[in-house]
DNA sequence: ATAATCTAACTAACTGGTTAATTAAGTCGA
DNA sequence: TCGACTTAATTAACCAGTTAGTTAGATTAT
């Protein structure tokens, strides 16, 4: 095939008067083209989420804004309409995700519970997000590890907007359950860290899970158990013996 | 220094305006060069040094391999020389650092210890190579995440050769510590990977909580003050109260 | 109402910088 | 001489980002 001149050629044609016929009739019930007029917030929508599961996938050095276009059913150029450029997109993908965390966990920490049922609350809404919404916890340790060696620039945003208000309010709770003697008396700097890690870290491993066990870790079944598992996890290594032994929540 | 992801970016890159009129005359009788008879060994062993900051820094799409070349400082054929391309020089450094692994919790998981003591020796060695070592976590983590969506040809290995048999022992440890009455009735599929999680992430999100506690997560205080959290949380997840209660192992 | 015009949304095709990988020609020490 | 390198140039592919141009609905002028 023979390129064609493209666009460096300019072309002089200021809009031939198109000899327009009747086309308005008969025009309707087209096939849904994504195209011209096709909802600009759908297709702002449909890049960020196929940009989600790019990023989750590959990180941003190897995601590519082809694949992207093409999941999102959208021509490439829509991309850098939107956004700025890769690393505009990136972050956006990134806010949406913590965004949704902070709500999620906030939701339950505003709600007025003693602190060991709101901490497994806490616990419990976490886990939820992360296991209906399994790109979160790739996407969000890719950007942690990215942090090192200060090759994030969105980081800082991200620690301060969310990661750190969550972490204080669950720093709180913590004290709080401590000093009333339902909590032993734990350290919340490494406590907290480490309840997000076990939520977290099942389903970024899942596929490492699958090939050592043989099974599929994230069927609703498998994801039940696990939900269990962590709030026993958390509930035995938090929570004080006390009068009626409720170690461990139910299955 | 942050580092462009894509190209757009211009490096700018130092190279001295080189001068080459009287070039062989005056040659260097100076700095350190690994060159020729530089003992194989040694260059091989500081390309994988190299490469495994490098890949765990940005992952094996972001790593550069002008960047390895380098810091191993050695000429960037010599990578090829020894390896048959990026991707068999990832292969290299993750079957190093996970070989590494296996070492150091079998020669503890061999020892002839009680259930509690055994199982604490081997948290407390897979921590002290994880803190020793730190850029294994991120290593590690990293290509978890890859073998998302099968895009890693390394991990049916790594799990086969050091994952799968590591994870057997600690479950045959604990189920061993269950029936002696020394654990709770905990699920080893469940557990293992909590205590992994646990060790791991502060290390791999250490560049995060520096930035939300305001201090460095990294020194030798810190990573003791970890160590025992580590300690203390597993141990009060798992061991039953039993007759003398030495709970969580000591500050 | 109809045509002219405007504009946001969208596209096909291209550009140009980057980078993994190769090669050829040499150096250097044992 | 041979093996262990070095240097520098080069190739081929890749891929982020750009550009000129198109489309369809809305708005305005007549």
């Amino acid at each position: 095939m023979p390129r064609s001149t493209g666009h460096a050629e300019r072309r002089r044609n200021r809009e031939e008067p198109r000899e327009s016929r009747v086309q308005i009739r008969e025009q309707r019930h087209e096939v849904r083209r994504m195209g011209s007029r096709g909802q600009p917030e759908e297709s702002r929508a449909a890049i960020l989420k196929a940009a989600a599961r790019e990023f989750a996938d590959y990180g941003i050095a190897g995601a590519r804004t082809d694949a992207i276009a093409r999941e999102a059913r959208v021509n490439k150029a829509l991309i850098y309409y939107y956004f700025k450029d890769k690393e505009t997109l990136y972050g956006a993908v990134l806010d949406n995700a913590f965004a949704g965390l902070k709500t999620a966990v906030f939701h339950v920490l505003d709600r007025d519970l003693a602190p060991r049922e709101k901490l497994l609350a806490y616990v419990g809404a976490y886990f939820d997000l992360v296991a209906s919404n399994q790109i979160y916890p790739r996407l969000m340790q890719r950007e942690m590890m990215r942090s090192r060696g200060g090759a994030s620039p969105h980081i800082d945003k991200i620690v301060k907007s969310y990661i750190q208000p969550i972490f204080e309010r669950v720093s709180d709770l913590l004290r709080q359950g401590i000093e009333k003697g339902a909590f032993r008396p734990v350290n919340p700097v490494h406590f907290v860290p480490s309840m997000v890690a076990i939520i977290v870290f099942y389903f970024s491993n899942a596929p490492v899970m699958q090939k050592i066990t043989g099974f599929n870790p994230l069927t609703a079944e498998r994801i039940a158990e696990r939900r269990a598992a962590v709030l026993d996890f958390v509930s035995a290594a938090l929570f004080r013996p006390k009068h009626n032994a409720t170690q461990g929540a139910r299955p």
